[in-house]
DNA sequence: CATTAATATTCGCTATTGCTAATATAATAG
DNA sequence: CTATTATATTAGCAATAGCGAATATTAATG
């Protein structure tokens, strides 16, 4: 494997916390399939509106996420779509009968 | 994309949590070359024992990696390959560079 | 058995995180 | 301007994480 500069360690492992959260995942998951507003992430969350502005801030402070205002919404995207790669890796993981993998040795 | 189910989420971002860490996600890297002690992970690394032990303990509790006794030396090694590719998706958001993509229309 | 080397565990402390409740800001409608 | 809707910010607190120092354990060696 590649050597990774430590700054860029620092970096990886400073934006794997802000992802790695149950409500912070779960946005992210969300946003994978296009931007959402705030009250839709609500929704489709269940979070408490403060608590999930929270963590909205806190991935896009990490470069995680942008925003956009649109008349009194806020959408929100992914920021690069590389995450959606680390998404399926990890699923890979914690749900591999989800990912169906059809010819692989083992 | 997928809908993951609840507890699926709640596993990945205990796991995530695991390694967002600049020296657990360090101790990954060099794992992913395969297996290591932990004096050659103190010296690769630069961390104090206790600390280093700690994390590992942490990291194995986590189902991250697996440990085997050898005589006296305790030999960590990861637990499942595809933290590689979650790796690499890393590396592609935070060293684009070193990924030197071939062929990708942008 | 005593010593040394390799690793793990416990303790005490500080720093960070996450949450709720309350308040603030901004845009829109009337 | 007032009220309402959407979102952000702040404060205060409980819980968790991370670290070094000290101690414990386990295996090898004499």
């Amino acid at each position: 494997m590649e050597e990774i500069p430590k700054d860029k360690v620092t970096d990886a492992s400073q934006g794997l916390r802000a992802i790695a959260h149950e409500l912070r995942l779960s946005v992210l998951c969300l946003l994978l399939d296009g931007p959402m507003c705030v009250h839709e992430l609500m929704e489709a969350t269940g979070a408490a509106q403060s608590n999930l502005s929270q963590h909205l801030t806190k991935m896009r402070l990490m470069g995680i996420i942008k925003n956009e205002k649109r008349g009194q919404q806020v959408f929100y995207r992914i920021a690069n779509p590389a995450w959606g790669d680390l998404v399926h890796a990890l699923k890979q993981i914690y749900c591999p009968e989800m990912c169906a993998i059809s010819g692989g040795d083992v």
